[in-house]
DNA sequence: ATTAGTGGTGTTTTT
DNA sequence: CACCACTAAT
C-alpha cells in the first residue's frame, strides 16, 4: 500500500484552513508550550488537530500521549474529533479528565497506592456525611465546625497537595480542623474509600514515591496535552509536572479570561508559572474569533477590559457587526421569563432549532421560574446541572447496596441503607454498632456481623434488625455472583425492598421510573465501547506489578497475554493504515512495551480477571460504580430531542449557540453577592459574564428583572454593573409586547459607578395609608448613599422606617424621622 | 425505637 | 422554599 501518498494527503488535509497561529501551535516541535486561546478561537480544534498531526506524522503512537480535560464532555468531544480526523481506534488512549485518569492509574496500581482494588469514590454529599460522622464520633462541636465547611477545608488542603501533617495551623480553630482532617483520612483508609481530591493527591503521591511507576509513565507519555489550563489547581499542576519530568512536552491550552473555578482551587497564576516551571519555549496567542458576530465580540472585549489582572489578549473577527445585542428590563422574574418565552417562540418560528438556543443563569435556583414559563408555553427544554441522575436519593440507595456487595467495609454505604427501607434499626442501634466498630477497629459491617451472629444472649429487638440486614446483604452478594450487571441491580431493587417501599409512597412513581432507568443505564454501560478504556487499565496493572504478577495474570486471564496485547495493538495499527508503526513501542521512544494495549480481544469480561480473584462481573460492577461517581450523569433523559438548553453559565463554558439568553443580570445575583467581598471576586464574576457573552454566535439577549422571588421572598434588585460596562451603541432596548408606559428605568440613569440603584415599579402596593410617604418599590435618593429603592417599610408617623436597597452601598433600614430621603 | 410534625436556618458556581 | 435538627406522639 502506498503509505507515503496517503500520509501526505492526510497531512495536508489536517492542516488545511488553519490560520498562521493555529498552524504554528499544531506543528510545534516537541517542547512545552502555552497556547493562550481566546473564546471561540478554535482551541479544541488546535488541541485535537495537534494530536492527530503528531500521530499522523509518526511522532507519537496513539498510546504514547496523554490528553487531560476537566469535564467528561470535553474528553468525549476530543475523542470524537480525533476519530473523525484519523482512521484510528481511539480505544485505549489516555484521554480523559484529571479525576478519570487518576482513578484509572490508581486502579491499575491499587496495591502500590495502598488502596483496595474495590475502592469507592465518594461524592460531595458522601464526603460531608463522613465528616459529620467523624465529628460526632469525636465530640466536635457542630456549631463551631460545620460539616460542610470542614469538608470543604479538607478538600482545599488536598487540592493544595497537603496531608494533615503538612498543613500549617497557627490558630486553634485551624488545628482542630486539621485534627478532623486526620480522623477523616484514617477513616477513609479503613473503609477503602476516596473522594475527588484524594484521587489526584493519591495518584500524585504514587508517582512521587514509586520511581518505577513514575518512569513507566514518563517513558510512555512523550506528549502531554492539557485543556483549560487556567482551571488547574496547585495539585493538578504538580501532577502534570511529575508525569512530564524534564523530557516530555506539555502542550497547555488555556484562557485566563475564562478562569471561573477559583472557588474550587483553580489558580490562574498557574498560567504564568507554567512558562518557568515547565521550561516553556513558546507562547502562542490565538486571537481570531470564529464564533461570534462583531457586536457580540466587541461587547465581550470591552467588558473583560475592565479586569486588571489579565495576561492580555484581544479577540477580533472578520465577521460583520451583525445584530445589536438585545437588552430587556423586566419588572419581575416572571415577566422576564415571559419575555424569553416569546422570543424563543419567534426564533423557533424563523427556523432556529431549539438546541441552538441557550438560556443561561448564574445560579441553579433561577431555573425554576424559567422552567415554569417554558412548561406552560409547551416549549421543550432540557436542564443541565442541578440534581443529576446518580445523585438522586433512590439511585444512591440502590448504589449503596451495590457498593456493599462490592465492598462491605464501605461504612457510608452501610449507613445509607442499613435502615432504608426501615427495618427497625434506629439511631441507638447504629450508635452501638459504631461503638463496637471503633472498639474493635473494624468496619461497621464487621461489627454488624459479629453482633448479629455471635453475641446471642439477650433477645434484643435491634439485633434482629441488624441480623436481617446482614443476611440480606450476604444473600445479595451470593445472588450477584454469576449474573450480569443489570440483573444485579434488578436483584438489589427487588430484594432490598426499595421497589416495594417506593410503590407505597405517594410521590414514588418517578423514583420507580428512575430505578428502572438505572437498570437501563447499567445495560448500556455493559455494552459501551468507552468502558473498554478502563478494562485496558487493568491489563496494564498486571504489567506494572512485575513479571511474576504478569505471568500469573496471563494464566488467569487466559485470552490475555502480552503477545495477544501486542498483536491486538498491531492489528489496530494495520487497520489504521500504519503498518510501519506496528510493532513499535508505545510513545515511539521507549522500548518497554509493557502491555500498553487494548485488551478486549472479543471477550472483554476476561480482561479484568486474575491476580486478585475478582470476578469479571464484579470488575464490571466496580467500574460502573466509579462511573456513577465520576460522571454523575445528566438529569433529564430525552437528550436527542430538539429542546431549549437551560444551564448555569459555568456549565455553558466551552459550548456555543446560535442564540443565547443571559438572564438575571442583577447586582447581587450576577455578580453574586457572595463574591463581592473577597479579592478578585468581582473580576471572576466578570470573567463569568465574559463566558456567557462569548457563547453566542449570532444573537445575544441580556435580561434582568427589577424584582425577583428568591428563597421565598421578593427581592428588589438593580441592574448588574456588567450591563453598564457594555457600550450603549451595541445595545438595543426591547419592550414587552404589551407596551407599558414610558418613564425612565434603572438602566437609563446616569452611569455613575455608585448608582446601581433605581427601579421604577408602576403599581407598587401601598404599605400604610397614613404616616408612610413612601411605597415599596419606589425610587429614593439619600445624600450619602445615593439612589436606592424601597424594599420594605414599617411603622407610621415618627416611628416610620423603610428598608432601602442602595445597590453597591448595601441594604439599609432608615428611620424617616432622621434620614432625609427624597423621592427620586 | 420510629416516625411525623415543627421550627430554625441559610443559600454560587462543580469534577 | 428546602433542608436540617429537634420534639412529641405512636
Amino acid at each position: 500500500m502506498p503509505t507515503r501518498i496517503i500520509r501526505g494527503a492526510m497531512q495536508s488535509r489536517l492542516l488545511e484552513n488553519l490560520n498562521p497561529e493555529q498552524l504554528a501551535a499544531v506543528t510545534l516541535p516537541r517542547e512545552s508550550a502555552m497556547i493562550l486561546a481566546g473564546a471561540g478561537s478554535g482551541k479544541t480544534r488546535v488541541l485535537t488537530t495537534r494530536i492527530a498531526w503528531l500521530i499522523e506524522t509518526r511522532q507519537v503512537n496513539p498510546l504514547g500521549l496523554l490528553a487531560v480535560t476537566f469535564t467528561n464532555k470535553a474528553a468525549r468531544e476530543m475523542l470524537t474529533r480525533i476519530s473523525g480526523m484519523l482512521p484510528i481506534n481511539t480505544r485505549g488512549m489516555w484521554v480523559g479528565t484529571f479525576h478519570g485518569l487518576a482513578n484509572r492509574m490508581l486502579r491499575a496500581h491499587h496495591r502500590d497506592a495502598g488502596l483496595p482494588q474495590t475502592f469507592q469514590i465518594m461524592d460531595t454529599a458522601d464526603q460531608v456525611a463522613m465528616v459529620k460522622r467523624m465529628m460526632k464520633a469525636n465530640g466536635v462541636d457542630e456549631e463551631r465546625f460545620k460539616p460542610r465547611d470542614t469538608a470543604w477545608f479538607i478538600s482545599a488542603q488536598k487540592d493544595a497537595g497537603l496531608r494533615p501533617g503538612s498543613v500549617e495551623a497557627f490558630d486553634d480553630h485551624t488545628r482542630q480542623l486539621v485534627e478532623i482532617y486526620r480522623m477523616y483520612e484514617a477513616q477513609c483508609q479503613r473503609e477503602g474509600v476516596t473522594d475527588f481530591a484524594e484521587l489526584i493527591l493519591r495518584s500524585y503521591e504514587l508517582l512521587a514515591k514509586n520511581e518505577a511507576i513514575r518512569e513507566h509513565y514518563r517513558a510512555r507519555f512523550a506528549h502531554i496535552l492539557v485543556d483549560e489550563f487556567q482551571d488547574t489547581n496547585r495539585l493538578q499542576f504538580d501532577w502534570l509536572k511529575l508525569i512530564a519530568g524534564s523530557q516530555n512536552a506539555v502542550f497547555a491550552v488555556g484562557d485566563d479570561d475564562q478562569s471561573v473555578y477559583s472557588f474550587r482551587g483553580a489558580k490562574v497564576a498557574n498560567m504564568r508559572d507554567f512558562e518557568r516551571e515547565f521550561n516553556a519555549g513558546t507562547i502562542i496567542k490565538l486571537e481570531q474569533n470564529y464564533r461570534s458576530h462583531g457586536n457580540i465580540l466587541e461587547a465581550a472585549n470591552v467588558l473583560i477590559g475592565h479586569n486588571q489582572q489579565r495576561l492580555g489578549k484581544n479577540l477580533w473577527t472578520s465577521e460583520s457587526q451583525g445584530e445589536p445585542i438585545r437588552l430587556f428590563e423586566a419588572q419581575t422574574d416572571f415577566e422576564e421569563a415571559q419575555f424569553i418565552v416569546e422570543q424563543v417562540r419567534d426564533l423557533k418560528a424563523t427556523g432556529v432549532p431549539l438546541v441552538e438556543v441557550a438560556l443561561l443563569y448564574r445560579s441553579n435556583a433561577q431555573s425554576r421560574v424559567l422552567e415554569h414559563a417554558l412548561f406552560s408555553a409547551g416549549l421543550p427544554y432540557r436542564v443541565y446541572g442541578g440534581l443529576r441522575f446518580f445523585e438522586r436519593q433512590e439511585i444512591k440507595h440502590a448504589l449503596a447496596y451495590l457498593r456493599l456487595v462490592a465492598n462491605p467495609d464501605d461504612d457510608a454505604a452501610l449507613l445509607r441503607v442499613i435502615n432504608f427501607p426501615t427495618r427497625g434499626i434506629g439511631a441507638r442501634s447504629i450508635e452501638q454498632l459504631q461503638d463496637a466498630a471503633r472498639a474493635g477497629g473494624t468496619s461497621l459491617w464487621q461489627a454488624a456481623c459479629s453482633r448479629g451472629g455471635s453475641k446471642g444472649g439477650a433477645s434484643d429487638a435491634p439485633k434482629k434488625g441488624i441480623e436481617g440486614f446482614v443476611l440480606l446483604v450476604d444473600r445479595l452478594r451470593n445472588e450477584c455472583s454469576g449474573i450480569t450487571l443489570p440483573e444485579m441491580i434488578e436483584a438489589v431493587i427487588e430484594r432490598s425492598g426499595l421497589r416495594t417501599h417506593y410503590e407505597a409512597e405517594r410521590e414514588g412513581a418517578d423514583r420507580i421510573a428512575n430505578l428502572d432507568e438505572l437498570v437501563n443505564a447499567a445495560a448500556q454501560f455493559s455494552d459501551d465501547p468507552m468502558r473498554m478504556l478502563e478494562m485496558e487499565a487493568d491489563a496494564e496493572s498486571f504489567a506494572s506489578q512485575g513479571p511474576t504478577a504478569l505471568a500469573a495474570a496471563r494464566q488467569a486471564a487466559g485470552t490475555l497475554d502480552a503477545d495477544a496485547v501486542e498483536a491486538e495493538a498491531d492489528a489496530a495499527m494495520m487497520a489504521a493504515g500504519f503498518e510501519d508503526m506496528a510493532g513499535m513501542g508505545p510513545g515511539g521512544f521507549d522500548g518497554d512495551g509493557e502491555g500498553d494495549g487494548a485488551g478486549d480481544g472479543g471477550t472483554p469480561a476476561n480482561a479484568g480477571g486474575g491476580v486478585e480473584s475478582v470476578e469479571p462481573a464484579d470488575q464490571l460492577l466496580i467500574q460502573f460504580l466509579s462511573h456513577a461517581s465520576l460522571e454523575a450523569g445528566d438529569n433529564q433523559a430525552n437528550a436527542g430531542d430538539d429542546a431549549l438548553q437551560l444551564m448555569t453559565v459555568h456549565a455553558a463554558k466551552g459550548l456555543e449557540f446560535h442564540a443565547v439568553f443571559a438572564s438575571g443580570l442583577e447586582e447581587g445575583l450576577f455578580p453574586h453577592e457572595n463574591s463581592l467581598d473577597d479579592a478578585g471576586g468581582v473580576e471572576e464574576e466578570r470573567r463569568l459574564m465574559y463566558v456567557a457573552v462569548t457563547r453566542a454566535r449570532r444573537r445575544l439577549y441580556l435580561t434582568f428583572a427589577q424584582s425577583r422571588m428568591l428563597h421565598g421572598q421578593t427581592r428588589y434588585n438593580v441592574a448588574s454593573r456588567f450591563l453598564r460596562e457594555i457600550p450603549v451603541k451595541l445595545l438595543k432596548r426591547l419592550s414587552p409586547t404589551y407596551e407599558r408606559g414610558g418613564g425612565s428605568t434603572s438602566f437609563d440613569r446616569p452611569r455613575t459607578p455608585s448608582s446601581y440603584a433605581p427601579v421604577q415599579v408602576q403599581a407598587a402596593p401601598k404599605v400604610e395609608a397614613a404616616g408612610m410617604p413612601f411605597r415599596i418599590g419606589q425610587n429614593v435618593r439619600h445624600a450619602k448613599f445615593g439612589n436606592g429603592v424601597i424594599i420594605d417599610a414599617e411603622g407610621r408617623g415618627t416611628d416610620a422606617r423603610v428598608q432601602v436597597n442602595f445597590g453597591r452601598e448595601g441594604v439599609k433600614w432608615l428611620a424617616l424621622a432622621y434620614a432625609k430621603l427624597d423621592a427620586a
